[in-house]
DNA sequence: TTGTATGCGTTATCAT
DNA sequence: ATGATAACGCATACAA
């Protein structure tokens, strides 16, 4: 790493405020405030000889001082676990996207999937005031004081793809049971009768429903659910990997792999080739999330799309609509996205 | 999308000042902001009585107010194309986790590629008052005039990765001719002697670089720069497979290929397989950025990785340097980080 | 050590 | 239509 420096002086202006327009148009500020903002109690004249000497002046609004006086600061805060996840990036991605037509900045925060730091992130944003905070809660995330500590304080909240039960609190969410019943449907279609499940931690919420849609679809289908069948992993390809080393030493084997995750999926498909497997004919594999590489692999992997960048813009919706209402009065609602089921080739047979 | 709608009442209390505080013990406001802010001139039995009566009352710093006073937000802005592309979001990451321990908060903004996005989100930006912009230049980014209006009203400014020569402006980039070298270097020392390059615009300063290095180390090794060998491509799969139809039309054929961009080099590798030839034994490849697929493919493709978290953390160092500084004086800081060239199967022989 | 008064830049209320 | 003034919540210079 190499550096150098040079010092250098820069002529900065004192910034230009109303008091400044009005001294030098031997006028009020108050008037040069209504001329700013099209405040229609003033003539036509003077309102046009303030906004041309602004702009001369290179006038800027001070929007802190703005926020104080009326108590709105444009901001919203939006608390994700990481946010160069590519889910979650796309999320804010879509929030950022819908607000800033709308005059608001998006400050991130990360939780690193820590639950102190999620109460921590919650609490400079409001001591920032901000107009609203958009999440998704972290994995460790115990209770929601926080979070209704939070709406005790007037802030709206919109949580996103992982919510937890509040009252008045909108969520926007994808339907991961539909989600889970739609991967495994596929997999029934191309002929798979032994399909085993990688779930994520079950007390999520997310994974609890993906993990229910696949036993849905297999009971719709007369097939049986094996217990063996379904193995906890978590979201890392090794988990996949050792996975299929745990089913593969079962009698029966299973025909297929629904992954509540891509990773496990991606694990899981290189020790399923290591082990000499086919894929898709002796077993299709089908994962979640889609993440960026699935579409890129010389054997592409089938995937469920949470349309992360939908769901960000959704959420952004919410968020306005409530701020939009009588603020004594909050709105909950609760948004189900329908996802996506990708189908690739690590799930075609035919 | 489905959504059913709960109407609440809640109960939020008014915000309580350091005015609420003072009645409730009377004291005078400055005498419990003095408490709050650790400052000297108090009663050890004062401040804390002050403090836990703050705590009861569940008092919170209104930081707008702090900001207004004080002329300091503690909030920066990021200026990225786009938020969700992995290079962009990690820097993002490593702005934010090295500047929240400090109490800044990070405002995101994009320019998708768009020069005039850019004019408007600084211009937004500094309005917040935000003590410090991050940036790296669109594409489309003609002129600087923009920039040098914001440094001119008193905002530090750092460039990240793509840059424009501004004066008194710090940037934190990488040695992209030192990475094309690299790159290079190492495919001769498989032993291919006919490399081809997919440059992306060599306009950009990054890829004019990594062209530059390229160069270099072919003339380092007493090889031939043909200039048929070099195809502009624009970062996209297709641009890299049409590139490769290009190349293979030639009398002379490559036997390997220095991409700058991941996509277009994945690009070049399903066409070359489409043509029926091996990689890396007939055309060793290598790519740039280190896109997170280029790890899981089933032959990893070997590419540059740019450091991006450092980026961020050292950008975020540079910009809290920066402020500890005499603000009458700007120091200009050229940080150059090494990339890291990461070989994978894509471009190893033996 | 504590209190009083003022200002940060705006906007809104009340006069004029 | 315009001006004077207060207020948003806080921090500090100055007084006491």
């Amino acid at each position: 790493m190499h550096d150098s420096n040079i010092f250098l002086l820069i002529t900065m202006k004192d910034k230009v405020t109303i008091y400044d327009i009005s001294k030098k148009l031997n006028v009020s500020a108050a008037t040069v405030s209504r001329a700013l903002n099209n405040n229609p109690k003033i003539s036509l004249s003077t309102r046009e000889l303030v906004l041309k000497t602004a702009k001369e002046m290179n006038y800027k609004q001070n929007r802190l001082a703005q926020a104080l006086k009326s108590g709105k600061s444009n901001n919203v805060g939006v608390i994700v676990p990481y946010i160069n996840r590519s889910f979650f990036s796309s999320v804010i991605r879509g929030i950022e996207e819908e607000l800033t037509p709308h005059g608001y900045h998006v400050i991130i925060c990360q939780t690193h999937e820590n639950y102190e730091n999620e109460i921590e992130q919650i609490n400079t944003l409001i001591n920032t005031q901000i107009d609203g905070i958009f999440m998704s809660v972290s994995k460790t995330t115990l209770n929601t004081d926080h979070i209704e500590k939070a709406l005790a304080e007037g802030t709206p909240l919109v949580f996103f793809d992982r919510k937890k039960e509040v009252p008045g609190v909108s969520s926007v969410i994808i339907d991961d049971f539909k989600a889970g019943y739609m991967a495994t449907q596929q997999l029934i279609e191309q002929g798979c009768k032994r399909i085993a499940h990688l779930s994520g931690d079950l007390n999520l919420e997310i994974y609890k429903n993906r993990h229910d849609g696949y036993i849905k679809a297999l009971e719709d289908n007369n097939l049986e659910v094996e217990p063996d069948f379904i193995i906890k992993t978590n979201s890392k390809i090794e988990s996949g990997a050792s996975a299929i080393e745990e089913l593969w030493k079962l009698k029966k084997k299973p025909d297929a792999i629904f992954s509540a995750s891509d990773y496990t999926a991606l694990g899981a498909i290189q020790e399923l080739k290591k082990m000499g497997l086919k894929i898709p004919k002796d077993v299709c594999v089908t994962g979640f999330s889609n993440e960026p590489f699935t579409k890129y692999m010389e054997l592409p992997i089938s995937t469920v799309d949470q349309t992360p960048l939908t769901m960000g813009k959704i959420a952004a919706q919410v968020f306005l609509e409530q701020m939009n209402e009588n603020k004594k009065v909050s709105i909950e609602k609760k948004v189900v996205l329908t996802p996506e089921l990708i189908v690739r080739g690590s799930s075609i047979r035919n």
